[in-house]
RNA sequence: CGGAGCGUAGCGCAGCCUGGUAGCGCAUCAGUCUGGGGGACUGAGGGUCGUGGGUUCGAAUCCCGCCGCUCCGACCA
């Protein structure tokens, strides 16, 4: 995109509603405005790190056997009658009634929908297992939206929902998925933790989150750094595989890991190397049981032809909330740094010369090959200016062309997350970027 | 849900106490100079002072209601 085109409104000073730097930084780059409290819009620049991130849980999780649906944000409260978590859920659920008045709510979480689908759709184990997601809006009135993205009341959540015929084939789920949410944070290029949690109103026997470290978290977390080492690759571990998936889910829960209300003195001395920061919850996995499928009357034909209630998990993924938590975990006094795999923009081109000849098209040759990849920052504005803005926005890469360099074909390159700049030829700084 | 604040130009704020022509910085627009880390000068535009009512000759300013937003605590993906 060309910046003077673009709906990119980055601000000097330090907005005053906000308080943590992900939030500032995310106002002040241009990502996200605020339009009620806990409400935001997302901006092009923020949006298209919201669709990276959603990108990667997607393809993380098609890759662990899971399969995309879209359900609707409305659901009708009956289904949560049926779970008994209509009345049980309080204030935090937004209510509505249609026209004719019946009870509707825009939906917190969607295991009454999941499963009443499933009761309409499967009779017998030999369809299953089952494991389904989507990536889709949410709202929960929280009493005290803060911190911008990371707990606002209308947010972006990748939610799956498991079926098994026991709970042994649930057990094997959940180890996908914990699987693929080990390795989609390791491509969103941050270290999360497993660390077992509380299942809360969701209900359950088995549960935990997943913790990323940055300063501002909302818990203290303690880790054995045991966990920063474990290779979770396809290499290392297979989906299809029973046994890799119980080794590796051996090698997620042995070494000490907790958040501060679970946290053992006695046990942590023990632990050789010790990590210990404040962490923010990007994600939470579930095993539940027959929590829904028994009271909303889901079964299935089992091997003898007895009715069997089949056995459920859901697992979340915070996508909305991830932008701050990434921002959190990666950035310095002069802005964000993106990791490159979810960055709005792979690369911002600097013109530094306005209307001078070389300047331009050396500027145009890079942004046609770069071919979308690449923010052109083409105002007419001082080298100060676009220095700072490309750094408050991180892009991973900034392309500088100045008249210097230009004379002799020559462009800057700098990598935002180091500093780091050398002086090449178009042809070596574009093939250092896609390299 | 308890407690505390704040709503004045796009952003950040002053003015309010002690009522009397709506201000400052940044940003924006025009022009000139400038040109490698938020530049300078000249000029210009932009406000029903959150909203409704009350007091008053007169309200941004005092009083009451409402709405919105923020912070602390409890709660929480």
């Amino acid at each position: 995109m060309r910046l003077t085109r673009s709906l990119v409104p980055t601000i000097k000073e330090i907005p005053s509603e906000a308080q943590i730097a992900s939030h500032r930084l995310m106002l002040r780059a241009g990502l996200v405005r605020q339009t009620s409290a806990g409400i935001y819009a997302w901006l092009p620049a923020g949006y298209r790190v919201l669709q990276n991130i959603a990108r990667i849980v997607r393809e993380e999780q098609d890759a662990s056997g899971a399969q995309e649906v879209l359900m609707p944000t409305l659901q009708s409260a009956d289904l949560w009658r049926q779970s008994g978590r209509y009345d049980g859920y309080g204030a935090e659920m937004l209510r509505v009634k249609d026209r004719h008045e019946r009870d509707l709510l825009y939906g917190p979480t969607n295991e009454e929908m999941i499963t009443d689908l499933l009761r309409q759709s499967i009779k017998s184990y030999r369809e299953l297992p089952q494991n389904l997601y989507h990536i889709q809006w949410k709202f929960r009135d929280e009493v005290r939206p803060r911190f911008g993205v990371m707990r606002g009341r209308e947010f972006l959540m990748k939610d799956a929902y498991s079926f098994d015929l026991d709970q042994a084939g649930a057990v094997i789920a959940y180890r996908k998925m914990m699987l693929a949410y080990m390795r989609t944070f390791r491509r969103l290029g941050v270290q999360a933790i497993p660390m077992a949690a509380d299942t809360g109103p969701i209900g359950g026997e088995l549960s935990h989150e997943f913790i990323i470290l940055a300063p501002t978290g909302e818990s203290q977390v303690y880790y054995d750094a045991a966990f920063e080492t474990i290779d979770t690759s396809p290499a290392a571990f297979s989906f299809d595989s029973e046994s890799d998936l119980e080794r590796f889910a051996t090698l997620m829960t042995t070494p000490y890991a907790a958040t501060d209300e679970k946290h053992d003195e006695a046990a942590w001395a023990k632990v050789a190397n010790k990590r210990e920061g404040r962490g923010i919850e990007v994600g939470h996995i579930f095993y539940f049981g027959t929590r829904y499928s028994d009271p909303m009357g889901l079964r299935v034909a089992g091997p003898d032809g007895s009715q069997v209630i089949p056995h459920m998990g859901s697992y979340g993924i915070g996508v909305s909330r991830l932008v701050g938590a990434l921002i959190e975990a990666s950035h310095d006094d002069a802005g964000i740094i993106w990791n490159d795999a979810v960055a709005p923009w792979k690369a911002a081109i600097l013109n530094l010369k306005m209307g001078d000849g070389t300047c331009n098209a050396i500027c145009e040759d890079i942004y046609a090959k770069l071919a979308g990849n690449a923010l052109y920052d083409d105002r007419d504005d001082r080298a100060g200016v676009k220095f700072n803005d490309a750094d408050l926005m991180g892009h991973p890469w900034q392309i500088i062309v100045g008249p210097r360099g230009a004379a002799k074909g020559m462009v800057e390159l700098k990598r935002r997350a180091t500093g780091e700049r050398v002086e090449l030829s178009v042809e070596d700084a574009l093939a250092k970027i896609s390299g």
